[in-house]
DNA sequence: GGGTTATGGTTAGCTGGCTAATAATTAGTT
DNA sequence: AACTAATTATTAGCCAGCTAACCATAACCC
């Protein structure tokens, strides 16, 4: 496979992780979160247990200050708290607020129906084997 | 498919996207080029005409805005240089300075030498189907 | 040819990534 | 028990993406 393929791979990663994320946030505008925080809130209602800050911020996949600020305008907005850990104290387990509920399920519906949206006329066992070779490079970058 | 897998999908996408580029970054940090400012010389350096700033931009993947910001600060290392064009007094072509000659060849190298290693152990066929189900998603991200 | 619309570039200001440095607390070592 | 290490969250500040609003010029059209 020739080099400019390979380059051609690279920009397509980022030019479709970009646009994805554009369209999801264009169709959730309505709902006054923007970009990162409804990306918290979606993660946030995955975890069976409250998650601590650091464990929420690995699963959505930025660092931790990134997080921290996120926070703050969810908290601010009052649809997270934050709740001390009685074991450790430095420590902060994020809770969803009651009225973050219906936020959640707009932007979960909203979120899926994108997906099926995008992934149309696409062979799902192509998918799975292309999500293998992500995985792939993945680990190979994780290797570095 | 079941929609988690769908989710994850996703997820994969933007984690590869921001891996690869940091990783990128991080063997670049020598350089005195941080980030957008590389992509911007490698995209420059594969033009056989000077490009407009429009061109350049739709090439980048970026908008009018932030490619102008960053070549202000390419300019401002004399990397690059802003030439008015006579046909159309609106637009300016980019050219590369010469002493931004090196520095691309060491991009490339370095960027070369990275995708090497991230394809690594990945049958090229199955790149290539990949490349397939990104741009079938893109082109569903753009009928939006 | 003059008014309108479209286009190329810039400026301003928002958002959300990041690292580095700091404070508080916990864990580990001796 | 007392230092030292590591860990959790925060703050500050940089970088780079975006849209909206603007200017200058070009293209369109009546």
């Amino acid at each position: 496979m020739p080099q400019s393929d390979q380059h051609r791979f690279a920009m397509q990663v980022a030019q479709l992780s970009r646009a994805w994320r554009a369209e999801l946030d264009r169709r959730l505008v309505g709902l006054g979160l923007s970009q990162a925080r409804w990306l918290v809130l979606l993660h946030l209602s995955r975890f069976e247990e409250l998650p601590t800050q650091r464990e929420l911020a690995q699963s959505v996949g930025v660092e931790g200050p990134t997080l921290a600020r996120l926070l703050d305008s969810l908290e601010a907005q009052d649809l997270v708290s934050r709740q001390a850990v009685p074991e450790d104290r430095r420590a902060k387990k994020i809770a969803l607020r009651p009225q973050a509920q219906p936020l959640i399920e707009k932007i979960e519906a909203i979120s899926t129906q994108l997906r099926q949206e995008l992934f149309a006329g696409i062979d799902e066992d192509e998918l799975r084997r292309c999500q293998q070779v992500h995985k792939q490079i993945l680990s190979n970058l994780e290797k570095r």
